[in-house]
RNA sequence: GCCUCGGUAGCUCAGUUGGUAGAGCAAGGGACUGAAAAUCCCUGUGUCAACAGUUCGAUUCUGUUCUGAGGCA
């Protein structure tokens, strides 16, 4: 018997994290968050993290679980998303992944079947300074050698991946192309999407939001904590543009406008992504929403599935 | 009122010694198997301000008009 799960995604700012909540309150559910950035502890602001009270709510898993200049991957996740399906399930509770990290959830759902080989901190910095200095044309030809087949599927200016392909290659193995042959969970997947002119307005809104509850004070506060600039989750939306204002001397409101466009843009590339994963049962939005229906939908739907009472 | 320099893609501009035009940014589309809020790829038709004149042919030259900036009164 494969365990179930629910989940909903969507593009940025659709309101997942809401229905989520609603959902869990209504089936006796546990979230796990589907969302790259919530893992980290201090990060609240410009990641849109749920409130302090509605993470009391209901329980809510792999949120808060690291601090700020940890790293955190898409096998990580799996794996630990994984467990908590299992032990939520045995609970007799109802698993719920909210999300927008559409490769996190799409590998989880999936199966995929990664490769033995963790990532060398040491080996990929080695790799970066040898592109900087022979090029990315060197780079590529590095991987050729040790894998034809990776190099070909890659383009020459995507540095992260050949670079990734180098690493596996190096310990004698392959990028991994494939899943599990079916679904390994008994999984329900609701999309959260709207027309992109609204999704577009309600994402300038939330980051206007977001500069008032005071994005750059929480990005101060991270910096006098000793995280570095460097690190993964400053480089992430919000983060990286507060920082261009805060040490590059950017102009504040173009900064601020730069965050907007960098949402936008992802929201875009999320909804590409999920173009890949043809199980989701969308719900089209408007400007104003009416989530209790979608709930009341969301609901009905798993009640049936999952022969709730 | 006069003089000067402008008005070309959503924005900033380039250009055509007269044969209907191209960059950057924006935008759109796509990819994605251990950084994914990351990383990367592809895509440029627009009354060349309007009208008239010269010309085989005008966005390009000439004139007028409208309009923006600066200067002089």
């Amino acid at each position: 018997m494969k365990e179930r799960v629910a989940v909903i995604l969507g593009p940025t700012a659709t309101g997942k994290s809401h229905c989520a909540i609603e959902l869990a309150k209504r089936l006796n559910g546990e979230i796990i968050s589907g969302d790259s950035m919530y893992v980290y502890r201090g990060m609240d602001i410009g990641t849109a993290k749920p409130t302090e009270a509605e993470l009391n709510a209901v329980p809510h898993h792999l949120v808060d679980i690291l601090p700020a200049d940890a790293e955190f991957n898409v096998v990580d996740f799996k794996e630990r998303a994984e467990e908590l399906i299992k032990d939520i399930n045995a609970r007799g509770k109802l698993p719920i992944i909210a999300g927008g990290t559409g490769l996190y959830i799409k590998a989880l759902l999936e199966g995929y079947a990664f490769n033995s080989v963790d990532a060398d901190e040491a080996m990929r910095q080695e790799l970066e300074q040898f592109t900087l200095e022979h090029g990315k044309e060197a780079l590529h030809a590095r991987l050729e050698q040790l894998d034809p087949e990776a190099a070909a599927r890659l383009h020459v200016n995507d540095t992260r991946r050949v670079i990734r392909a180098i690493e596996a290659a190096s310990k004698g193995e392959e990028i991994n192309q494939y899943g599990a042959a079916e679904m390994p969970f008994e999984a329900v997947v609701f999309g959260l999407n709207m027309p992109r002119e609204i999704l577009y307005e309600r994402i300038n809104r939330r980051v206007d939001i977001m500069i008032e509850q005071g994005l750059e004070k929480e990005v101060r506060r991270l910096l006098e904590e000793g995280v570095p600039v460097d690190c993964q989750s400053m480089k992430s939306i919000g983060y990286r543009q507060m920082l261009w204002y805060i040490n590059d001397g950017m102009d504040y409101d173009f900064a601020v406008d730069k965050l907007k466009q960098a949402t936008r843009n992802f929201a875009k590339r999320q909804v590409t992504f999920y173009k890949r994963m043809p199980y989701i049962q969308w719900y089209a939005l408007d400007a104003e929403p009416n989530y209790e229906n979608v709930v009341n939908s969301m609901e009905q739907t798993l009640v049936e599935k999952f022969k709730l009472v």
